[in-house]
DNA sequence: TAGTGGTCTAGACCACGGC
DNA sequence: CCGTGGTCTAGACCACTAC
């Protein structure tokens, strides 16, 4: 792979550190789509030779991006821009068992797809504008055909007018590939917020448990590599035998 | 300050990098008590010629504990041993209020102290040998004298003695604060798990909600900076107005 | 002013992956 | 074998803190 043109972008702030414009340049690079999740970037020393510093400066702008966990490197092989996994998602935490006890992933289902407006508190999460309108998917996850998750997600339309169309039966388990596949979307980041309800009389119904039971309740907010707000989800399964870990320091 | 005698342990793998012998050393001076939490360690310069490294590899091995969060640097004045915060514990995320509306932070009350051999569990989880025994604490914490969370706090006998006799009305509002002033004691990292229950009966006399209402349940192991578990307890509250936020990438 | 950490250089040699 | 990232050197100058 070949650097092209231009190291540094002119308007960049040469107060900052270099690494740090480095790091900032490659982030812009990925978030353009010059540098694709999978793929490898330039080799340090090429990468040293475009933005004119040693490599002990390029290594550390390297560095800060492989500890935010937007490259990875092999020793051998080269630096690749990361595809996110989302294994620390809660939802990780829900240990699900199929009849036979083995831990599953669960299958998704798309009940329902209406483009509307959205309501003023998604609006100002997804960063639209006033006029724009998104799409609306209500989908539900099952285990062995038995629901567990409710998830209800809003998509700005300019980015996923592809999926207005699409049958629902092809959307698949899993969302950030078709987002990848069908829009040229990638969900690079999220921020997630967990709270614990009382069971509705439409979540007892959907999730066969008892109106008034614990519910747990993500809402997530996921984000471009730019950091641009791309989908608004919210997933409720559950309180039983749901566990979340985290290490303190 | 100054060094005293030799750099690196004689045993340690030598295979590893020399940054990585730095870091492990490093730590074991703190966990020793060498280093005490909110002094500075020698300058890098010293740490140099002390472990006769160049000054990369030395920044190298700081910037992982400083990554780990147990240095902190400050430019011009050094480098120091961090005093844990535990601000990402999951119960910042309790956001109490007093009956004004600003928040507050509870305040601290023991119900209970026994000498007990601990379960099994306990035990082992705290690294005890079998022969060894424990206090349990049983705490309630408040808010404008009102009741919000129920505590169960075990601690190995032989490191926490000290709190065997001390009146119960000096523990104070917290605890890691006292383990260090009355025991030597310092927690150094932590781990959590986040469950949701159902209010047992005793959880809806203590903390006054219905029976069956959903309960946050958070069992932490608290760790000394050598990784040695040094208490083991289970916090327990009414998740409404509960919320956990996290970040994944 | 003296001392600290922050940034940066221009190389070197080593370990690993793939051909 | 060659190319990749991994480790390490022996300095340099700068920015900030405290006196």
């Amino acid at each position: 792979m070949t650097m092209n043109s231009v190291s540094l972008p002119a308007q960049a702030d040469l107060r900052l550190p270099r690494y740090q414009l480095i790091r900032d340049d490659i982030v812009r690079r990925i978030a353009e789509g010059q540098w694709a999740p999978g793929q490898a970037i330039p080799t340090e020393s090429d990468l040293c030779t475009a933005y004119e510093v040693s490599i002990g400066t390029l290594r550390k702008a390297i560095d800060l991006l492989v500890a935010e966990g937007v490259l990875t490197r092999t020793q051998g092989k080269g630096t690749f821009v990361r595809r996110p996994r989302f294994d620390s998602s809660l939802f990780r935490f829900f240990r699900f068992k199929s009849a036979d006890g083995d831990p599953v992933q669960p299958t998704g289902k798309i009940l329902d797809r209406k483009v509307l407006k959205p309501s003023e508190a998604i609006r100002a999460a997804l960063q639209m504008k006033a006029s724009e309108t998104s799409i609306r998917l209500s989908r539900v996850r099952l285990i062995d055909s038995e629901p567990v998750l409710r998830e209800e997600i809003w998509l700005p339309r300019h980015r996923f007018g592809a999926l207005v169309t699409l049958p629902l039966d092809e959307f698949g388990d899993l969302m950030y590939p078709l987002y990848e596949r069908a829009c040229r979307q990638i969900v690079a980041s999220a921020k997630e917020t967990l709270t614990v309800e009382e069971a509705t009389s439409e979540d007892a119904a959907a999730l066969r448990v008892n109106v008034g039971s614990p519910i747990i309740v993500v809402q997530r907010v996921a984000l471009d590599f730019a950091g641009t707000p791309i989908e608004w989800r919210t997933t409720r399964g559950a309180a039983t035998g749901f566990q979340y870990q985290v290490d303190i320091r």
